[in-house]
DNA sequence: TACCATAATATGGCCTACCAAAATCATCTA
DNA sequence: TAGATGATTTTGGTAGGCCATATTATGGTA
């Protein structure tokens, strides 16, 4: 008893990653950052290389990502890091508007200022990291305020979707926060989100959630389309 | 020229669906019409047999169906069907409430009256499958209800994920479907749906949209907790 | 008989090696 | 210089094997 008491206790957390979810990590990593660029191939053979696993490996890794919508693949030639154009983007950003306006309004109903108080938080992290020029942290803080929203509400299946969808948009996201002013406009369209929240405003929340990811659409839809916004 | 037209409308439909594509739709098929039953194991090996081809493809279609949330991945047993609960059904149901109504709001600021006109077809497809009792009809056209919904306003992202998330409560569907009145009510909340979007009214198609997904919700949680059918 | 240690068995995770067909590239000839 | 020919690359797919772990018999002992 005792022993599986401390055992519990002791027993080193290891979710044993497995072989291929670290690689499926490290090319999943490599496509967002940016190693690899949109349109390059994957040859898998390469991959195996540069990995330093099977190719039984590599083959899983890459139909994952595909199912993901990370890689594309080309008959008869192989897969290549997918390649978002324009209108995909803009149908990614309204459906992550339509489901984290859905989540700010059943914050707001849930009337716990516990949810308030976890966003401004994540909120507060943001603005730090802005202020540190850390443009990683602010991705990683803004991903953690949305993931609130919906675990507040238990919506993982939501999360799940709306995290799916944003990494084919992570490298627009980190062009979109660097732009001029969205280090303040950001911020503030968020705290509108958390205000609303912790008033117990559904309809305010709902909308402001749809505000800032509009805004965000706005802006991406300009870096796509080459110049930068003046805003 | 010629001969590249020719070629164009010679050329042999390209069976070139890989085996793997082919083993995928097979295996996906087998769950969605319960030949797999939730909480079944998935043994490679067996599966080998079953599909005859060989592990490499039967491990990368586990991996597809795992990320489209069909599988589920034991750490140390394998794969298994996944098994549905009640809260995740509810929230798969909310989500295409949100991006269904989404869609229906869409197809109504369009101001075309062919959308209404594809969906009403669509509609008396359902009708004559519910007079004639073909139930795997009704699922069938209702799919295709609202594939229009939303490839008529080229939102194939937002379709892609409601489909995604569709073949996980698929049997849920077929339940709700076959419970008393559906076969009237449910036809008349999608011509509710049409009215509106007829009418250019994108606040009633919204609302259309999402009552008539919140009540096949609350159909299927009765179902879920209620009267546990006899497996 | 109850129970525990041990050996089989089953299975997932991972690897290497191989083959065929298609695409691509280089080369050589008419 | 255009076209045929051949070599190379790469994918799609197969076969089979190794190892670690988990389950299940199995059998022996108290």
């Amino acid at each position: 008893m005792n022993d599986d008491a401390q055992g519990a206790a002791i027993r080193v957390e290891r979710p044993t990653k497995t072989l291929r979810e670290l690689a499926l990590d490290k090319v999943r990593e490599a496509i967002i950052n940016g190693y690899f660029r949109p349109g390059d191939r994957l040859v898998e053979r390469d991959l195996c290389a540069q990995l330093g696993v099977s190719r039984t490996i590599v083959r899983e890794v890459l139909r994952h990502l595909e199912s993901e919508g990370l890689v594309a693949n080309l008959p008869n030639k192989g897969p290549i890091v997918a390649q978002l154009n324009h209108d995909e983007a803009k149908q990614i950003y309204e459906i992550r508007a339509a489901l984290e306006g859905m989540a700010a309004r059943l914050c707001a109903e849930q009337n716990n200022p516990a949810i308030a108080d976890a966003l401004n938080k994540s909120l507060e992290d943001i603005r730090h990291s802005y202020r540190e020029k850390d443009m990683a942290g602010v991705l990683a803080h803004t991903s953690s305020f949305y993931q609130t929203l919906f675990s507040m509400v238990d919506r993982h299946v939501a999360w799940g979707v709306v995290n799916l969808l944003t990494v084919r948009i992570n490298h627009l996201r980190s062009m979109t926060i660097k732009t001029q002013n969205r280090d303040v406009q950001g911020p503030a369209q968020m705290a509108r989100i958390v205000d609303a929240i912790r008033r117990g405003d559904g309809d305010g929340a709902y909308q402001a959630a749809m505000d800032h990811v509009t805004s965000a659409s706005a802006i991406a839809q300009a870096v796509l389309s080459g110049r930068q916004p003046i805003d």
